[in-house]
DNA sequence: AATTAAACGCAATTTAGTTGCGTTAATGTT
DNA sequence: AACATTAACGCAACTAAATTGCGTTTAATT
């Protein structure tokens, strides 16, 4: 059991009730969340501007990480340990669903490591796929 | 050289002003627009609005397709002979520059054919680069 | 208990993109 | 060349995502 105050604590964040519950929602989702779907969900009565300030802060805390979203929203999912506010790393690729628009992140498939080429300068690269998840296919 | 009138007419799409200064925008960069871009060196005076609705038709025919962006921006690039109104074909990577925001087609490097996996259906799959351009590393 | 700085909340604003609708003009037909 | 058709346009108004400013609250430190 993953013990959410310390995580706080280590990436030099407070506990405010908000943030706790914030962070306990991404570790108990196996897939990514919007801004809408955290103040849809949030119990603790909460301002958009707060969600979007404190997913700024995890985000360069190496808390969590955005990902690419069918309609150009911005997404976010819960990063590795491997993360920090230095570098983050996600090495395995990202799926888009196409019937309920959900992100999810695909740990089995690893991204390509790609050779610089042509003068281009490669310093990350990600492989998004796009389809049907298992929830939509079976219903 | 490219005639910029008969695209238009194979694509079954009038000859506008505008549009014949849009297409040439396109075959006249390597790289890729966003709406912004094009507002600002358009030279025939032209409502935001008929961008958005050019943009959306040359998609829809073929000719241009949506490239990933760095800040979730919608930007355009034109597509290889092989697209048409019935199937987009983009098995290359894309390229995006941290430090002009430019995004690239590279032809070069393909994207890796993804199988199934943990009951995803894939049906597509795109492989988007960061780093620094040729131009500029160069300056 | 006092201090201080992170986190919050409200209002207002910016920006990307969309919708509706009346007008203009490119194309095909007589 | 005149006419009819409809793609394309332009303006206004609107929606939705995200940001900024600023005063207030509160968690952590002393």
């Amino acid at each position: 059991m993953i013990n959410i105050e310390l995580v706080l604590r280590e990436h030099g964040l407070r506990k405010t009730t908000f943030r706790k519950e914030l962070l306990t929602m991404f570790y108990n989702t196996n897939s990514s969340l919007t801004v809408e779907e955290i103040l849809k969900s949030i119990i603790s009565k909460t301002d958009k501007v707060t969600v979007y300030r404190a997913l700024e802060v995890f985000e360069k805390k190496g808390l969590i990480h955005k990902v690419p979203d069918k309609n150009n929203l911005t997404r976010y999912a819960l990063c590795n340990n491997e993360c920090s506010s230095e570098k983050h790393v996600h090495n395995h690729a990202h799926f888009i669903c196409n019937s309920c628009n959900g992100t999810f992140c695909i740990k089995d498939i690893e991204v390509p490591a790609v050779q610089n080429a042509q003068g281009f300068l490669i310093k990350s690269s990600k492989l998004t796929l796009e389809g049907d998840c298992p929830v939509c296919i079976s219903s």
